[in-house]
DNA sequence: TAGATTGTTAATCGATTAACAATC
DNA sequence: TAGATTGTTAATCGATTAACAATC
């Protein structure tokens, strides 16, 4: 299995997204690494490294053809699998993340929005009811559940963790303040919000 | 003035994380470069080398004083100046980052939150009264905002950032999946929620 | 003093870019 | 054919790591 790292994957889901939105989906249509370089600013060789990487061949003088680039991609990414998901934590940002509705272009399923806080259990947040967390284990077993979506306060992000790598669920996706590493085979994304801030401010502070 | 890239000022706020959320806040109190490495799954060269770079001096068998680091990062990455935003767009994601509470620890006030559909003008969320969109310009005029947020969908994202461009906003921190290139002397952070998700979902297809 | 830790230079590593022959 | 574009090797660049003298 080819393993490709964090910077390769973010730029095939541009190229993905790209092609996505300024190209015909037919058989006909095809594209450049050029021209894909232009819209990432980036180089034509890296392109074509990228898209070699995953198994893509171009044809000289014609380019890549789009809709294969973007199955490939795809296929690549999992997008085309069917990935279920629990939401912990029924706040503000759990709601918007549970009620996402373009999930599903990336093969995602929010099956359950769950939270601890008797005033939030019970209550409709966009398709689902929100559910106590004794119940995490057993709809995760039943489901088939692999990813975890953590939206709750940093002081409640370990304890809820644990629980999700006590069921099985050892891949997740952090968006609580809290820095949660990975156990073992599993994997963590930490979506730091303040990352993405502080790199705005310094600009900010630089240009004032 | 210093130029740091972006793995570089993602360092330095893990640092301070780990300082704020581990160490006490007194003068006494020193932290050796290999403990914030090993914290950080990094090297401890790195580590002196980041705090070398904003001009951070340790001292030899003592490390570093933790309150100086922390209030030099800080300092460098702009927390301790009073930065106004706006939010653009009161769906659930917009009203979630216009309500959290935890920017302000970042120097972050949100003066307003901004809506064209006039289902939600009016509306009152968390702090903000949704306000329309042509209220923009004068609010950004009379508060003296440098920051937007976009939480808009894809297809307005464009529009809305002309918009915050000609009232003088050129720093935009973009929610929504479109992908804003920077005008001018301006800075856009695209915070596409999809990245995160393939990197996860293309480990799960992994160990399948 | 002995030993832990810094600051910094040198070496390594990997990723990006340049060059160019092969191809349609 | 001529010329555009690929695939791939080699060169460059920058970031990470190793090494080690200086220091308290």
């Amino acid at each position: 299995m080819l393993k490709l790292n964090r910077p390769t994957l973010e730029r095939l889901l541009l190229y993905y997204h790209f092609i996505n939105v300024h190209m015909d989906q037919n058989d006909t249509v095809t594209v450049s690494s050029a021209k894909l370089a232009t819209f990432m600013d980036s180089d034509d060789t890296q392109v074509r490294k990228d898209l070699a990487a995953i198994g893509l061949k171009g044809r000289p003088r014609i380019g890549f053809v789009a809709s294969e680039v973007n199955s490939k991609i795809r296929h690549t990414l999992g997008f085309d699998e069917n990935n279920r998901a629990v939401v912990i934590g029924a706040g503000r940002l759990g709601g918007a993340i549970a009620s996402y509705k373009e999930f599903t272009d990336y093969g995602l399923e929010i099956i359950a929005l769950f939270d601890n806080d008797q005033q939030k259990i019970g209550l409709t947040v966009g398709d689902h009811i929100v559910q106590p967390l004794n119940r995490l284990a057993a709809i995760v077993k039943r489901r088939d559940v692999h990813l975890g979506i953590l939206t709750v306060p940093a002081g409640a992000a370990h304890e809820v963790v644990d629980r999700l790598v006590q069921t099985g669920v050892n891949t997740i996706w952090n968006f609580s303040p809290a820095n949660i590493t990975p156990s073992n085979g599993g994997a963590v994304r930490n979506e730091h919000i303040a990352v993405g801030l502080a790199e705005l401010l310094y600009h900010l502070k630089k240009t004032s």
